[in-house]
DNA sequence: AAATACTCCATTGTTTATATCGACATAGCC
DNA sequence: GGCTATGTCGATATAAACAATGGAGTATTT
């Protein structure tokens, strides 16, 4: 399961890309109409500006805004700095690499074999699809 | 991340499979040989045994053996028995599916539309992948 | 009956998840 | 310049989950 903090910080990107290019918005507009607790809200938009991926001015007329395209920013990305490594296993993680302290030969490991189909596909799903693809949906309905 | 125990779980039956049809082991050999604190693998084979997955026998002499053939216990299933739905959404989960508080409607959140796809791929292996998939690598390897 | 091995229930310590509080800094507006 | 709205930052709180551990009890074999 992804925790609801990462939920919180995908629903709260969508909402921004779809205010749409340099329009910003403020955390009480997104908390409001994402349902998200506005003082964790503040939180999770804090780690996304120091990720680089969204920008802030402060005082009246402040706001969020989106730093990079739609299209650059991924699932993938915001989970890894969210929730930790995709990977189920420390053994396969990208970003944080650790040998299982009581496997003995990654190679011959039944059980990391397995996983690692599942990390290929799960990232074949998350690093290619991106805030983007989120939108065209809606595009498509109209 | 799968949990430690979910680990253990998963070594603790590839080790009875590999045993062979109809042998048993002790507790204290599978904690020995996979490394699992004696304490904690007895509660997980418990579980284990309550699932029907192994059954066991008492006293001296005693010890676990798979109730059913290594085709028949997936990663899937042992996986759902441990550590929960495999789903990263409540409400994507087939054994616990749970709307999500905040979402109004499914069809169109963006968020469950994406990891849906990442739950597909996720089921594809793990419910088609199962210990005896892990015991022929061995026999390849000989 | 003694030894061995599984069973069951309770408890403990640590970490993680999910917030919440309060003081502070900055920007715009009158 | 002062008021107000907004983001920033650090600390704290609470509950749940994770990863065991302890100890008394039961079944089985020798």
């Amino acid at each position: 399961m992804i925790s609801q903090k990462a939920k919180y910080a995908l629903r709260a990107l969508v909402s921004l890309a779809r205010a749409g290019r340099g329009q910003s918005r403020m955390i009480g507009e997104i908390s409001k109409d994402q349902a998200i607790p506005k003082k964790f809200l503040e939180q999770i938009l804090l780690e996304l500006k120091r990720a680089g991926i969204v920008n802030s001015r402060r005082g009246r007329m402040g706001g969020y805004e989106l730093l990079k395209a739609p299209e650059e920013i991924t699932y993938g990305e915001v989970l890894r700095l969210i929730d930790g490594p995709i990977a189920p296993l420390p053994c396969l993680s990208k970003i944080a690499y650790k040998k299982c302290v009581d496997c003995q030969d990654e190679g011959s490991c039944e059980i990391r074999h397995v996983f690692e189909r599942v990390t290929l596909a799960t990232r074949a799903v998350l690093d290619r699809t991106s805030l983007a693809d989120s939108l065209n949906l809606e595009d498509i309905a109209v």
